[in-house]
DNA sequence: AACGCGTGGTG
DNA sequence: TCACCAAGCGT
C-alpha cells in the first residue's frame, strides 16, 4: 500500500484491509473482486493484485509464511527493492537498507548529489550509499529513521534544517542549498483525453461494465465510455461508444454533466450523460463482465474514481417496487 | 531503460 | 487552476 503513496492516505486502508483479512491464509482464498473493494481509491490496483498472488503464492510454496531470504521474498509478486528491505529488516532484523523517495532525498542533501533520482541508473548510487551507511547491528532503527527524517523534516518542499538532527552535516545545508536537492528529471507533459461516458438506467437498475483484469483500473467497474475522436460530438461519441462496447443501441443522450480526473500519465476531461433505456441484448466488447445493479447492489462493487465522481451527480435512483419513477428527472443544461 | 500505472495533498 | 510529489514495481 506504501508504493508511492503517503503513510497519511494509507491508514485507514491499511486498518480496513488487516480487519477484512486478518492474515495470508484468508487473503489468498479471497476473491478478487472483494480484495479490489478493500483497495478501492486506493490506486495503482496492480498492486492489490500483486498482493493476492503473493499470498498465494506464500501459502503454497512457502507454507503460509514469509521468506526471510532476499532472494526468495523478491520473486514475490509485487515484492521489489524496497518493500524486500522493508520487510526483511523490520519483520526480521536483517541489515537490508530501503530506498524510497524519502531515503533518496535525505541521502541527496547530505552529500549534496545532483544525479537525477528519478533514474534508474541513479537509484543504484542510492542504494549502494544506503547500503554502506546502515547501522548493521540495527538496520529496522537505521531504515525506519532515515524515512521517518525525510517524511516529517527533511521534506520535499519547505525542509525544516533548523531542526534538523543532522545540523552540520548536511551538505546541502552547509551550501544553503536544500532546496536545489534532490535533482529530477522533468517529466513528460500529460495528454488530455476528452471522453464520454453513458448513466444508462432501465427499470430503476443502472449499467455498469468490468474492466479487463490487467492493465489500466484492473478488474474495476465503471459506467460505460470511451475516448471521443478528434472532431466528433460528444454525444455521438457516447452513443457510438456504447453501441461498439456493450452491442445497445441508444438514442438521445441527455448531458448532465462534465467531470475532470488525472490519473498518473494523463488527463481525463468526460461529458456525462444520462439514458433511459428499453430492452436489449448486451454484446461485450471491451468489458469483461456487465452487470445491472440497484442503487443498493452498487455499494459492493469496486468503483473507478471517475464512477465515483459521477455517481453523486445521477438523480435519485429508487429501489423497485416503490413504484415511484423518478429517474432520469432531470433534463440537460 | 523507459514507460505504464491512481489518487489526494500541497504550495 | 495546476504542476509536483508520494514508504515503487512490472514489463
Amino acid at each position: 500500500m506504501l508504493q508511492q503513496t503517503q503513510v497519511k492516505t494509507v491508514v485507514p486502508y491499511y486498518h480496513a484491509f488487516l480487519s477484512e483479512f486478518p492474515d495470508i491464509s484468508v487473503l489468498s482464498s479471497t476473491d478478487l473482486h472483494v480484495l479490489l473493494k478493500t483497495w478501492e481509491g486506493l490506486g495503482y490496483y496492480a498492486r492489490a493484485r500483486n498482493l493476492h498472488k503473493a499470498a498465494k503464492k506464500v501459502m503454497t510454496e512457502y507454507d503460509g509464511r514469509i521468506p526471510d531470504a532476499y532472494d526468495a521474498i523478491i520473486t514475490l509478486p509485487g515484492v521489489g527493492g524496497y518493500v524486500a528491505a522493508a520487510v526483511l529488516s523490520f519483520a526480521y532484523g536483517l541489515p537490508y537498507a530501503v530506498v524510497d523517495g524519502n531515503v533518496k532525498r535525505v541521502i541527496s542533501r547530505v552529500f549534496a548529489m545532483d544525479l537525477p533520482v528519478n533514474r534508474p541508473a541513479s537509484h543504484r548510487i542510492f542504494q549502494a550509499t544506503a547500503d554502506r551507511l546502515i547501522d548493521r547491528q540495527q538496520p529496522a532503527r537505521f531504515n525506519q529513521a532515515i524515512m521517518e527524517l525525510g517524511a516529517l523534516v527533511c521534506t520535499p518542499r519547505n525542509p525544516q534544517c533548523k531542526t534538523c538532527p543532522l545540523g552540520e552535516g548536511c551538505q546541502a545545508y552547509l551550501q544553503g542549498a536544500a532546496g536545489r536537492f534532490p535533482v529530477r528529471d522533468r517529466r513528460k507533459p500529460v495528454p488530455v483525453y476528452e471522453m464520454a461516458i453513458g448513466a444508462i438506467c432501465a427499470k430503476h437498475r443502472l449499467l455498469i461494465v468490468r474492466r479487463p483484469v490487467d492493465g489500466l483500473l484492473g478488474g474495476l467497474w465503471e459506467f460505460p465510455g470511451g475516448t471521443v475522436n478528434d472532431g466528433e460530438p460528444p454525444d455521438a461519441a457516447c452513443s457510438r461508444i456504447i453501441l461498439e462496447s456493450t452491442g445497445l443501441r441508444l438514442t438521445g443522450p441527455s448531458l448532465l454533466s462534465h467531470i475532470r480526473h488525472a490519473y498518473s500519465h494523463f488527463k481525463v476531461k468526460a461529458a456525462v450523460y444520462t439514458i433511459e433505456h428499453g430492452d436489449g441484448e448486451i454484446e461485450l466488447s471491451g468489458p469483461a463482465e456487465h452487470a445491472w445493479v440497484s442503487a443498493d447492489e452498487l455499494q459492493s462493487y469496486p468503483l473507478t474514481g471517475v464512477a465515483r465522481k459521477i455517481l453523486p451527480l445521477l438523480p435519485p435512483l429508487p429501489e423497485p417496487g416503490h413504484g415511484v419513477k423518478v429517474y432520469p428527472v432531470r433534463s440537460s443544461n
